[in-house]
DNA sequence: ATATCATATGAACATATACTCATTTGTTCT
DNA sequence: AGAACAAATGAGTATATGTTCATATGATAT
């Protein structure tokens, strides 16, 4: 349970009931924090949400990929890059073609929890 | 388990055996999909993430937290405006300080499983 | 009412982001 | 080798985002 601050941020709130050094060190890294943002940012543009929903389904080429969100080759192909760097998917490579598939368990997880979330609300 | 394609996206890749039309019917609406971008984008910045951590472990007023992350009153209480909007985050007011707290569970779970998961790799 | 303090807000600015266009790379086929 | 095709990449551009600065709002106290 959430601790309710003891009243009074009042008087002067430069001094405060509440015990800022104790925060400070449950506080995660600011490495950590950064990694967490940068996570999330990946899945923060819906054409990277649209494509991991698809890969979710099963492994897809660049073409497919880039006709079933109805976008230019170019644009899938820059944001396949980025969430491989994020390491999030994962390519494997067929003759000219190349496929791609989710590289994360946990963005299952994250998706399903986010979208029963969402619905719910 | 994810469906691997059926080999040859080649010969022409217009016409793979993947049906792509049943994978479009799986996926989740344009809307839907916007949402779910959104909600994670409000989790894409460091400064955000510092906020909801630091309100994961207690209520806490903004110039306490404006001390907690070392930033401006003006930069924090703008954060904490995006993340009211988000209904993520609510106030609770008391004279002339206001207290802010996680509005959303789901917040703890998500935090708690990207932490796992980052720690672990 | 006036002063003071906590927070909110608007404008401005610098940076980041996602797309398009043009071109390149890497592969297969003839 | 050269043509044809899938994918990758770099540059350019328009828009979005996060912070700062200055100022406004709202509440308390004198």
């Amino acid at each position: 349970m959430i601790q309710q601050a003891t009243e009074e941020c009042d008087a002067t709130c430069g001094g405060t009931e509440v015990d800022l050094d104790q925060i400070k060190q449950q506080m995660p890294e600011e490495t950590l924090v950064r990694d967490m943002a940068e996570w999330f940012k990946a899945l923060s543009d819906p054409t990277r949400v649209k494509l991991l929903c698809a890969m979710r389904q099963q492994e897809l080429c660049v073409h497919d990929l880039s006709e079933l969100l109805g976008m230019g080759q170019s644009a899938v192909s820059h944001q396949l890059r980025y969430l491989r760097n994020m390491r999030m998917v994962k390519r494997r490579k067929v003759g000219k073609t190349v496929f791609y598939s989710l590289d994360d368990s946990h963005i299952d997880d994250i998706f399903d929890a986010t979208l029963q979330h969402l619905k719910h609300k």
